[in-house]
DNA sequence: CGGTGTGAAGCCTTTCACAGCA
DNA sequence: TGCTGTGAAAGGCTTCACACCG
């Protein structure tokens, strides 16, 4: 169900619009996906479409957003406070989806106790102690490569059981665990492989990527 | 072919350690995937396994540079100076691999003429020229989401295409370029939505996402 | 023997097509 | 009539299993 959030940004959107109802097709264009898959997707939560007229925007809203588990705040803990790290606290695009930056961890000792905004920079070591006391279920790896499966070790050990990991690496964890991975050098490899495959006719097309 | 990159670190970390052999298996474990699924996506490029022995890693190394199209530097420019444009500015990741950051972009005007390190930020209207004279093949956008469409088009426009886009909106461009996206507040409502239904018997075993 | 290369099976996701309801 | 909900078909990707080779 890795497009319910698509689903939901979309939504917002033409609930801004005081839109009331949409269409699969609609809903489609704007996340980008097919219309069948938009219906069977929304009909996994239940009948929210009336038929020959569309789905209804507020509640469907209210029922992504308890499916995804957006009733409430979530407080996230970003380890690894290097140029990406400190880009991450301040990025805004977490708080309005209700992701709340609440510590910055990193074992750097010249940056141990500095701010970024208002939150100190702590030391590894604190990270059960501010997971118990800020009730924190999210965590993020910024760090170089080399430290991360440490810091993901002692994530877990912390209590922390959903990590989105940016360091270039392979990193292992429980299955109990759920880790996402942003690697954003891969991506770009990525790119120069199209790119230099261009035109190349053994290719699928380009739309189909 | 999305793998490839995993292979290629995987390979350059086992050369730093002056192993000049891999099997499929030992291969797999180093890139998180299966070992079947290694040995399939290596026969795509040729032979270049040995049976009873492995795989040679150097030129399985240079084989894997050549498709993916490292063999050269790809120039990068970066759309959106935010929090997170600068910090994809300053990022070594990029450089390590072969993408070289060659020009910033931002239509802030107040930011417009500022340095970051020794790149002068320039004006959206400035692409087609920069794409010129820097030959940028790869535009990445990092601005906010209402005008990430805009600079998709112009990126477009001056003859990029390939571009990693971060802006957390639907952005559409002809079938002709190639778009990646990474999207940070999805990743976090995914991994929202797992911890949301942690326990959830309807929902398969974490293992196996 | 050990490990690659690969047909075939299995699985999961996407798409089609249409019945059925407002 | 229009659009949802959904079985069935199609397609793609992953895994298995094993023949074959060094």
């Amino acid at each position: 169900m890795a497009r319910l959030p698509l689903y939901y940004r979309a939504l917002l959107e033409t609930a801004e619009h005081d839109v009331d109802t949409v269409s699969s097709e609609h809903l489609a264009r704007l996340a980008g996906v097919n219309a069948a898959q938009v219906r069977k997707d929304l009909s996994h939560l239940g009948s929210y479409g009336t038929r020959g007229v569309g789905y209804e925007v507020g509640p469907l809203l209210r029922e992504i957003a308890g499916e995804l588990g957006l009733t409430h705040e979530w407080p996230v803990v970003i380890v690894g406070i290097g140029n990406l790290g400190r880009a991450l606290a301040h990025y805004r695009g977490f708080e309005a989806r209700g992701f709340q930056v609440v510590a910055l961890v990193n074992n750097d000792p010249t940056k141990l106790g500095g701010l970024v905004d208002d939150l100190v920079i702590e030391g590894v070591d604190e990270l059960p102690r501010l997971a118990r006391e800020r009730s924190i279920a999210i965590g993020i790896i910024a760090t170089p490569p080399h430290v991360a499966q440490g810091v993901a070790d002692a994530l877990v050990a912390a209590g922390i059981a959903s990590i989105l990991n940016f360091a270039p690496t392979v990193v292992s964890v429980p299955t109990s665990v759920s880790m996402r991975k942003v690697d954003l050098a891969i991506e770009l490899q990525i790119l120069s492989f199209y790119q230099h495959h261009r035109d190349d006719p053994a290719l699928p097309p380009l739309g189909a990527r």
